[in-house]
DNA sequence: ACCGTATTTCTAGAATATTCGAAATATGAA
DNA sequence: TTCATATTTCGAATATTCTAGAAATACGGT
């Protein structure tokens, strides 16, 4: 993942609103949930819920299905693990740099 | 994690710049960076380096130690991991509601 | 074609973030 | 105490984000 695809989807889930959206899906697993459900359980206005919907899937983090007159939402399991895998990555790899008489805990 | 601190340090890893920033310190290790070298790295203006990593200090992902002169920065690995943590906790754990004829993958 | 429900787009004001030069502060050395 | 280096704070311009009401669009049913 490129460090800027990165910083937009950690920006995405940066938002207080857009994180509860988004763990509400996670938490909501494959089967997902309709727009319409998280605007009644999260108690937003339809217009910002949209708004942040829109976010969360313009950066990878949630994809939407229609179903009808309804939008279902689901997150996307392998962005998250890509965005998790980055954040350590290539932990600790310059350490020596800094401090040549220590090896690698 | 409560979902705020979880969004504040989000929003500061969503920051391209400061993502950077954290990315340094995350493969500097233990040893750390002083905030000069992260300056020569980033070729980011003292004050807007200093800005950005006052956020990320302010949230809890790195640290600042004074070694003399210079201000030693380090990623804080347990801040890391307890986001980490946090952002796949109870993954699927409301599948049920929505699929009653599946079982959990 | 028309209606009702679901959702998005438009719009705009308020709030917040980003950037960086200049000035201020901190530390250790001479 | 004076200096040099390291870093932060101040201040201000610019840009972006957040929020939500109103209007528009999408879909399935009648």
């Amino acid at each position: 993942m490129k460090i800027d695809d990165a910083a937009a989807r950690l920006e995405a889930l940066g938002n207080p609103t857009r994180l509860k959206i988004y763990r509400t899906l996670v938490r909501a697993g494959r089967a997902g949930m309709p727009v319409g459900r998280l605007q009644e359980r999260l108690k937003i206005p339809a217009s910002t819920l949209s708004h942040h919907v829109k976010g969360l899937v313009a950066v990878g983090l949630i994809s939407q299905v229609r179903e009808g007159t309804t939008l279902v939402c689901h997150a996307e399991y392998d962005t998250m693990q890509g965005l998790v895998d980055f954040l350590v990555a290539e932990c600790c790899v310059d350490e020596k740099e800094c401090t040549p008489t220590q090896t690698a805990a």
